[in-house]
DNA sequence: CTGAAAGCGCTTACAG
DNA sequence: CTGAAAGCGCTTACAG
């Protein structure tokens, strides 16, 4: 079906290894007329010739491509828009291409069957985006791969690329405690249910970043976890509405993500508080949020940052794969939309 | 450095193509003894035998892999999560695998560079999530090569997996009409920069729906677009102050995207006009913005559907290359929140 | 019933 | 200086 070396080589009257070095520019140090190479050329675009990567590769050995491989949960995995669109930018200056290879799930039957990713040659590479719901049985199979390989969004001492979610729970708290909030509540994600194979490490240091800063400025930590229930959308409010009318309310409240934000401003407005003079509230989100209609201040996640550190990290493994790398941690940035003021 | 079935072969004392056969299952017709297949599983299992995929498909022909087209506008593109993690699920059932690549940018300066998976046969078809930003030398291009080919998030007669935006602009004014509002406002994405390859379909498809509905119902469509002139964030709540000052100011909005609901929002509670008692808002978003904190109703794109439809449509299109099929349209589904209400 | 050989499309070291 | 041949890793039709 597609048009080969061999054809052209036929209509032109060559050899294939001609056309190959013509068609590839590879013909320096030969010295084919010009119009033969013009006839190769035409000929060519004539025909529709696209060379076969496959082909290529065989020879080459490298595949020009690197694997991302995602971890979800359900419809959802962390994959956002950013991420992928400065992974492939930082891939196109090395010449690769972007494979995108979901991992299997927790919730599904077969969590334990390995991807074709990692039973074929088919990259010179993996970015493994780790957030958790994913088998034991698969994290020790993808250690064990050969091919070099960059984790992300996870933490590990070498080889992985992930936010500092600690200092992001820190720096937010801290913000409000230098505009005066004393009683600054902690909340979690009660609308999104945990895995059977443990939890993000981003639930456990934002709360600790959280902690840290409370306890340096002498005050308690309020948490609220909903007491680990997950709370469906329309109990939500009800949740805050509850956590909003004690006795001695925050003031001000740092949310683990965005999802609880409407419930909250909803809440606050039934019962007539006014935001910010009255709650304050910052929440980490990703970088989409931005663009999406996020309506509090927010620590965002440095997506563009690790697509492109982890590309960087990994294409240095692929030229030397038996390095250790210490891992990278990447900074949050701060949105503003106006949520946030002196108590 | 990978380990081939050469390899294999030569410790087991064996031919290549009986180890190719029995670590293929391909040895149903051959009486290998059941000592020799193990041995030859053993041993590729010791030395950490994985198949090389150029070399299958050098032969076979085929790359089991589609390749994804995105257009994109700086570090904006079409790529929702829920979109990409549809296709790759129903690509999984056809065993293909989903590679990634931007479009050339229409703001960079290689605005007609023709990217690899265009100039190489790397796929056996091509998905083109096409919004705009792209220029007309490489749509050009992309309709003449070879591969078969999907469109999505484009308005084409056939081939093509699009999102009814005339229906959801319809729907979204119908519902404020059934509601009793008169004063319907559509309010354009101020906030976002159109491209000098022209506008996405939506942008005229969804107020086209609008005014439809408002025009079958005797009422008046009021448009506000910013006169053309992108309105920057610390502008908009101004913006929307002037709006909603206005002697006769909408009792409802339709939006064209949610990027905007904040500035709307707090530009409301500083006048004091109460949603959704005194002010109804209906947006367009996308299916993250559910997880993602969105605080106003939404029709939401069908993003999960369109990736399960354009891979089915390209499966097919891979079997039968010649087949022109029928463009599907889908639609849209309503997200509540509770900032709707009778007028 | 089994193994050796041909061939997929390409590139490049090597012989004439 | 040029062209024919070898070979990348794999699969499968074909000869013994």
């Amino acid at each position: 079906m597609a048009v080969t070396l061999k054809q052209i080589a036929d209509v032109v009257g060559v050899h294939v290894s001609v056309v190959s070095r013509v068609l590839n520019d590879k013909d320096g140090e030969f010295d084919y007329t010009e119009k033969r190479k013009k006839a190769i050329r035409e000929t060519a675009r004539k025909l529709g010739y696209v060379p076969n990567i496959s082909a290529r590769s065989v020879k080459s050995g490298a595949f020009g491509c690197v694997a991302l491989l995602v971890s979800s949960h359900g419809e959802r995995s962390y994959l956002p828009n950013r991420l992928l669109v400065s992974m492939h930018k930082e891939l196109e200056k090395n010449e690769k291409h972007l494979l995108l290879t979901k991992l299997p799930d927790a919730t599904s039957e077969d969590y334990s069957r390995t991807p074709t990713v990692l039973k074929t040659l088919m990259a010179d590479g993996l970015i493994l985006d780790y957030t958790h719901h994913v088998s034991p049985e698969i994290i020790s199979r993808i250690e064990k791969f050969i091919l070099p390989k960059v984790w992300i969004n996870t933490k590990r001492e070498t080889d992985c690329v992930y936010p500092d979610n600690l200092k992001a729970g820190m720096e937010a708290t801290n913000k409000l405690i230098e505009l005066g909030h004393k009683r600054i509540a902690y909340i979690t994600d009660v609308s999104y249910q945990t895995s059977k194979f443990g939890e993000h490490y981003s639930i456990s240091d934002r709360y600790e970043g959280y902690a840290r800063a409370m306890k340096k400025a002498g005050l308690k930590p309020m948490k609220f976890d909903g007491e680990g229930k997950i709370i469906g959308k329309n109990q939500q409010e009800k949740y805050f509405t509850e956590i909003l009318s004690l006795k001695n309310r925050p003031t001000a409240i740092v949310l683990y993500w965005s999802s609880l934000v409407p419930a909250i401003l909803s809440s606050a407005r039934k019962i007539g508080i006014k935001i910010p003079d009255e709650l304050s509230i910052i929440t980490v989100s990703g970088c989409t949020a931005q663009n999406d209609g996020l309506c509090a201040d927010a620590m965002i996640e440095p997506e563009i940052e690790m697509g492109k550190e982890s590309v960087k990290m990994l294409i240095e493994k692929i030229k030397k794969p038996d390095k250790q790398i210490k891992s990278l941690l990447l900074n949050f940035s701060y949105f503003e939309t106006g949520t946030v003021k002196k108590c």
